[in-house]
DNA sequence: ATTTTTTGTAAAATATACTTGATATTTAGA
DNA sequence: TCTAAATATCAAGTATATTTTACAAAAAAT
């Protein structure tokens, strides 16, 4: 899977740490840093969680058209 | 939880059986059904799947804004 | 009315999201 | 440089999403 750069920047938009949007969303570091990287497929409920958190919706985040 | 009105509809509006929706998205009836009544917390890839087969977003089927 | 399709639900098993604890590397500031 | 904060990653455990099988009720079709 992908990276999400588009959460990496929504973050860094706000100069948030893994630690601190985790500690937002209830979640640990890990599970953060998992996201981010891409490698993981994360419960609607924490994408919701980490959209509010950021400031941005669901299709802002963890959308993308198809070609 | 809620119940998920906005997907079914949406399944609905293309005359889609539970377990006709389910077969596109490579899960189980009971998987959908159980994601319409809400008593559920699904992965993300999963709404993806669902909202590609039934030609909507993410913000269209699982976003709500908060008050 | 009767049959067929669709849906709700439930228990047990499996797959995987998420945690906990830990170490290593990278980045930023002093 | 040196140090601390931030990030990556890993192994083992726990919680829960999803499957499988099954049965019953509701809705639609004949």
């Amino acid at each position: 899977m992908a990276k999400n750069l588009k959460m990496k920047s929504a973050r860094a938009a706000l100069d948030l740490s893994q630690d601190e949007l985790a500690k937002r969303c209830k979640v640990t570091r890990q599970t953060i840093s998992a996201v981010e990287s891409g490698d993981y497929n994360p419960t609607i409920n924490l994408c919701i969680d980490i959209c509010r958190a950021l400031g941005k919706t669901l299709d802002e985040l963890f959308w993308e058209d198809k070609k």
